[in-house]
RNA sequence: GCCCGGGUGGCGGAAUUGGUAGACGCGCUGGACUUAAAAUCCAGUGGUCAUUUGACCGUGCGGGUUCAAGUCCCGCCCCGGGUACCA
């Protein structure tokens, strides 16, 4: 009667396994579709049940592409490289290759288990050596590169040099941080050093000084997308700012490529909008300031170059190399202080710390070059040294920040643009600035009653003339710090020679990662690849320490599976031609300004050397919501707040209440009850309590001349009778003292109390306890008894004869106990239920908490698709009949539905048409197999294992998944007739079955004839009646 | 603060172009089968009122457009996420 459903799984994962079903080549007859997973970092915890969510979405989508023709690549591998690996090595030892490798081996094992069509021999990880040879060499490309801002692209350095010896670099329009201009003698006059160093300056991957973002826990440099509120993303420890030699990515570069890019893609506008504010891009203009007594000009950028008459004062960031320098020999002290103080700075209370002003004034005065004046340059935190030029100037009326800072120094604030046109305000009634755009100038020369935007170009054009700034286009993104100091990566390709970094030869390509003794830092705080032996080129040159980051491995992870057995190249040209880029990209929006970024800059300077063909790596992307988890609670009762609880109800029951006092105070003492009339203290205790406080209670009685009845809490739970009965002779007794009966005293064993229980709040806590001892929220009394040993004896408050649980959304977690391993789902239920319901859950797109409560409704959906194609007996029995009208209708139907919602990715809705059609022939009785076949066709994108062996049973050889997915026959779906709903004034009165072929007119005439309308219409006139045709009929009174 | 999402039964969610709100599933209630349980099957299930026929209310709140609004427009409230001295 049941379906095997173990069985069954076991061999189609085996079969496709051995048959290699889901192996594909290029094939120049048939289209291709590139769907991919992002690259799942194999951690020690092995897959949750979140996991899979988008893995089977996609899966979903390329079976169904395959079904429909389609040569589609869908491969699987591992991000290798990481942290937790490498921390786990400093704790114990192991050899990070060795943790990684088991963790790859338990996530392979589980996503087999899933039944998932990865074609496996495409299979990558980061950390082989045949692997990581291509991220090292497109390390070397990106050295050997410069971008050329007027071709817009990246092109070999050697072009470079060549138009150096020609011309120097004053006609090269370069994405760079090269300063100084030189010429063509000059050039060929540096030496080796100088001419190397200025190429630093140019090089897409390239050696730096900067403020990088400094982990000191974890002993290594972050890029920015890896820290988060001061914190590293990864283990949550400080993150410091400190100035340090260290490779990076000339991204920037690229960012506005990046940005117009996106307009080509189809992502979602949320992300392409992280996207776009992480790149932040700011029109606006450099302006030159002269600087009293200096040669040095101050470069400010700004967006408003209209309100450059409202300038009325001048700020650097603490970091500014020209802060000192400037400064006036009477402020020095104060000037300096402030700065060493400003950079000492954590990044994380900087953040914190947004709110309060501070600031230095220099002594020195910038002259600002429209008019001439004199303003004075100040130095604040709040000037960022990473955005723009690192200096500002400050026009405290159309700028908060400035407004917020001139207030608090008492600085001049003079208004440049007004609403209206020609009215100057009072400034001092002014509780911010008016920064909007909308407005017309005055106190601002010649610029005076333009409006805003014409007073930008007007400006521009003026700088522009004056040789005092240029308009300019700033972009908020960084260029990304490449090197970590750490040991588990791809080490760099790179020598040091007289301290010049140099490529080492592709030929000597991998530079594999050395062995080292410890995975820690030197004693002199070099990175742990300088304790390798022999770390040299073979010409015996030191070779750099550092390693790359995560990033480096898995910006370009979907290109290699193109090819990913090439040795001669990163992947053929053919394969690429082929292959193209990824069509449909599934994974988490957390990778939004980190992955998603990375590469697609990776893939746009691949693009630029011409070897990969598509600018885009990424044509369409889905974002998995995340699964949050779901945590169950028992209740634990407070044996004394539990007891006490329970005596005051039977004394409010018994009538005593106006007798007793709850919560007795005598002094400072406190006691539970006290029984007036009798001179009676009630004190419920646990064991331990009572023979701790025996002493005390002695005092007390002793100088009260009280009567103490001492009841330990686990007899009130247990034996409610008896108590009344000592209480009621407790009171009775006549003489002082303490009534206590030792011998009876107890333990209590620990009490849960059921979610529903009245009162359930007033004495017990909630408990985490584990969802796998729960199910629908009733808890298995059983199980949890041997959760723990110390619940062996648990003894539970039910109601109806049940334990229920509470429970709460929040993340999943070991420490929450609400983890939800796929692994026990599969055993229980099978893959193919956990791959229905996943999808069964809501939108793919939609975060939503993981429930199992629905999954027992799935289960019975397949075993009833497995009845359909089986008698009473199990005996597969399909017959070779006709089918009706009706089967064909409900067949076609699921046809156009299921095609509509996978293409749309609306998963979920695609599983309840399957739910409609398996009961709509389960009522018909239908057992025909020109029925059931398309439909094992069409469900086998989903539920592939049952798919698979049903296909078989149908008498095929092959695997269901060379089918091709049905087509819906439109004939099936016409319609006679539509039984129409008939508003009144909007509001639906009744139904009415009509021919569809009838026009509008003689529908109307029905509908007034019709003697369930006239109730409505009443004898009031008609004013219209709407008809459309197979919706809906209103008629209007 | 700013920028994205989102708010529909007890729960997850459906309603694709403005046209029958609540598909499908869970849960719950009742019933059949069974010595019993499980499994399975059948019926019911937005709320309120009503003996029934049925009536009224109902998609976060308040307005509007329309013959017709969960869907469009205006103004708010709440929840989730991202982001922030970015000049």
């Amino acid at each position: 009667m049941e379906y095997p459903f173990r069985n069954v799984e076991r061999k189609w994962q085996k079969f496709w396994e051995k048959n290699k079903t889901f192996k594909t080549d290029i094939d120049p007859n048939r289209p291709k579709f590139y769907v991919l997973d992002m690259f799942p970092y194999p951690s020690g915890a092995g897959l949750h049940v979140g996991h899979p969510l988008g893995y089977i979405a996609s899966d979903i989508y390329a079976r169904y592409k395959r079904l429909l023709g389609f040569n589609v690549l869908h491969p699987m591998g591992f991000d290798a490289y990481g942290l937790p690996a490498e921390q786990y090595a400093i704790q114990t030892g192991t050899h990070p290759a060795v943790t990684t490798e088991k963790n790859i081996k338990k996530y392979r094992e589980q996503l087999i288990k899933l039944g998932f069509s990865f074609d496996w021999d495409r299979e990558v990880m980061t950390c082989d050596p045949k692997y990581y040879k291509w991220t090292q060499w497109t390390f070397i490309q990106l050295f050997q590169s410069w971008y050329n801002n007027e071709t817009r692209k990246a092109e070999p350095i050697t072009n470079l040099v060549h138009i150096f010896e020609k011309e120097g670099n004053k006609n090269i329009n370069a994405s760079c941080t090269q300063e100084n201009d030189f010429d063509a003698d000059q050039w060929n006059s540096f030496s080796e050093q100088q001419q190397q160093n200025i190429l630093m300056n140019y090089r897409l991957a390239y050696l730096s000084e900067t403020w990088v973002n400094w982990c000191p826990e974890l002993g290594t440099v972050l890029a920015n997308d890896e820290v988060k509120d001061g914190f590293s993303e990864r283990g949550g420890y400080l993150v410091e700012r400190k100035k340090m030699k260290q490779w990076a990515l000339r991204i920037t570069a690229y960012a506005q490529r990046l940005l117009d890019g996106l307009e080509k893609i189809d992502w979602t506008d949320s992300i392409k909008e992280v996207q776009k504010n992480w790149i932040g891009r700011s029109e606006g203009a450099v302006v030159y300031f002269n600087i009293k007594g200096f040669e040095e000009k101050l470069e400010v950028f700004t967006t408003r170059p209209d309100t450059l008459f409202g300038a009325t004062f001048m700020v650097l960031a603490p970091e500014h190399y020209l802060a000192e320098k400037i400064t006036v020999k009477e402020r020095k002290y104060e000037v300096s202080a402030y700065i060493k103080k400003a950079i000492n700075r954590s990044e994380r209370d900087r953040i914190a710390d947004v709110k309060t002003i501070t600031g230095v004034f220099t002594g020195a005065y910038g002259i600002n070059p429209v008019n001439g004046k004199q303003i004075p340059i100040w130095i604040a935190e709040y000037v960022l040294a990473g955005y723009g030029t690192g200096a500002i100037m400050a026009v405290p009326a159309h700028d908060s920040r400035d407004f917020a800072f001139a207030r608090y120094f008492d600085l001049p604030i003079l208004q440049v643009v007004t609403k209206s046109k020609g009215i100057t305000e009072n400034i001092k009634d002014w509780e911010d600035a008016y920064d909007s755009k909308e407005g017309f100038m005055i106190n601002s020369g010649f610029l005076d009653n333009l409006p805003v935007k014409e007073a930008i170009t007007k400006t521009i054009r003026f700088l522009e003339s004056k040789n005092a700034g240029y308009g300019e286009v700033n972009y908020r993104l960084r260029d990304a710090i490449f090197s970590r100091q750490r040991y588990w990566g791809e080490p760099f390709p790179i020598y040091y020679k007289d301290n010049i970094p140099y490529p080492l030869d592709e030929s000597l390509l991998p530079l594999e990662l050395p062995e080292v003794d410890k995975y820690l830092p030197t004693e002199s705080g070099e990175p742990p690849l300088a304790r390798a032996r022999n770390w040299t080129s073979p010409d015996g040159y030191p070779l750099e320490t550092s390693t790359m980051p995560g990033f480096a491995g898995s910006s370009g992870y979907y290109l290699r599976y193109m090819d990913p057995h090439n040795d001669e190249a990163y992947f053929s040209p053919e394969a690429n031609q082929y292959w193209q880029n990824v069509d449909l990209y599934v994974g988490g929006d957390e990778h939004a300004t980190g992955h998603l970024i990375y590469s697609r800059f990776w893939n746009k300077f691949l693009y630029d050397l011409g070897i990969a063909c598509m600018d885009e790596p990424f044509q369409k992307l889905i974002n998995q919501g995340k699964i949050q988890g779901r945590s169950n609670f028992v209740y634990r009762v407070n044996p004394e707040k539990y007891a006490e609880y329970l005596l005051w109800e039977k004394i409010k029951e018994l009538g005593e209440a106006d007798n007793v006092i709850k919560d007795y105070r005598d002094g400072h003492r406190k006691f539970d009850f006290f029984y007036k009339k009798a001179n009676l203290i009630i004190e419920i205790k646990t064991q331990e309590k009572l023979k701790k406080l025996e002493s005390f209670y002695k005092d007390y009685i002793n100088k009260t001349n009280k009567k103490l009845l001492l009841l330990p809490a686990a007899d009130i739970i247990e034996i409610n009778n008896t108590v009344i009965q000592e209480i009621k002779q407790a009171i009775e007794k006549a003489e002082a003292g303490i009534i206590f009966d030792r011998h009876k005293i107890r333990q209590p064993k620990p009490l849960f109390v059921s979610y529903n229980i009245k009162d359930r709040k007033l004495f017990s806590t909630p408990l985490y306890v584990d969802i796998n001892l729960v199910q629908n929220d009733i808890l298995d009394i059983e199980k949890f008894r041997h959760w723990r040993p110390e619940f062996k004896d648990a003894v539970f408050i039910l109601e109806d004869g049940k334990y229920v649980c509470g429970w709460e959304i929040e993340k999943m977690s070991k420490s929450k106990h609400n983890v939800q391993n796929p692994d026990d789902l599969i055993e229980k239920y099978g893959a193919d239920t956990l791959r229905l319901y996943e999808m069964f859950l809501g939108p793919v797109e939609q975060s939503k908490p993981w429930d199992t409560n629905g999954i027992e409704g799935v289960f019975r959906f397949i075993k009833k698709l497995w009845r359909l194609f089986h008698d009473q007996d199990n005996k597969f029995s399909v017959t070779n009949e006709e089918p009706t009208d009706q089967e064909l209708k409900t067949l076609h139907k699921t046809i156009r539905k299921v095609k509509e919602d996978i293409e749309r990715f609306s998963f979920h809705t695609a599983v309840s048409a399957f739910m409609v059609c398996v009961n709509e022939l389960t009522d018909l009785n239908c057992h025909k197999k020109k029925i059931l076949e398309p439909l094992v066709i069409l469900i086998s994108s989903y539920a592939p294992h049952i798919a698979e062996e049903l296909w078989e049973k149908l008498g095929y050889t092959e695997s269901v998944s060379s089918a091709r997915f049905p087509a819906c026959e439109e004939k099936y779906l016409i319609e006679k007739t539509f039984e129409y709903p008939v508003s009144f004034n909007g509001k639906l009165r009744f139904k009415i079955e009509l021919p569809l072929n009838l026009d509008s007119e003689k529908i109307k005439d029905i509908i007034l004839s019709e003697k369930k309308s006239l109730k409505w219409i009443e004898n009031k006139p008609v004013k219209k009646i709407i008809v459309v045709p197979g919706k809906i009929i209103n008629v209007v009174i």
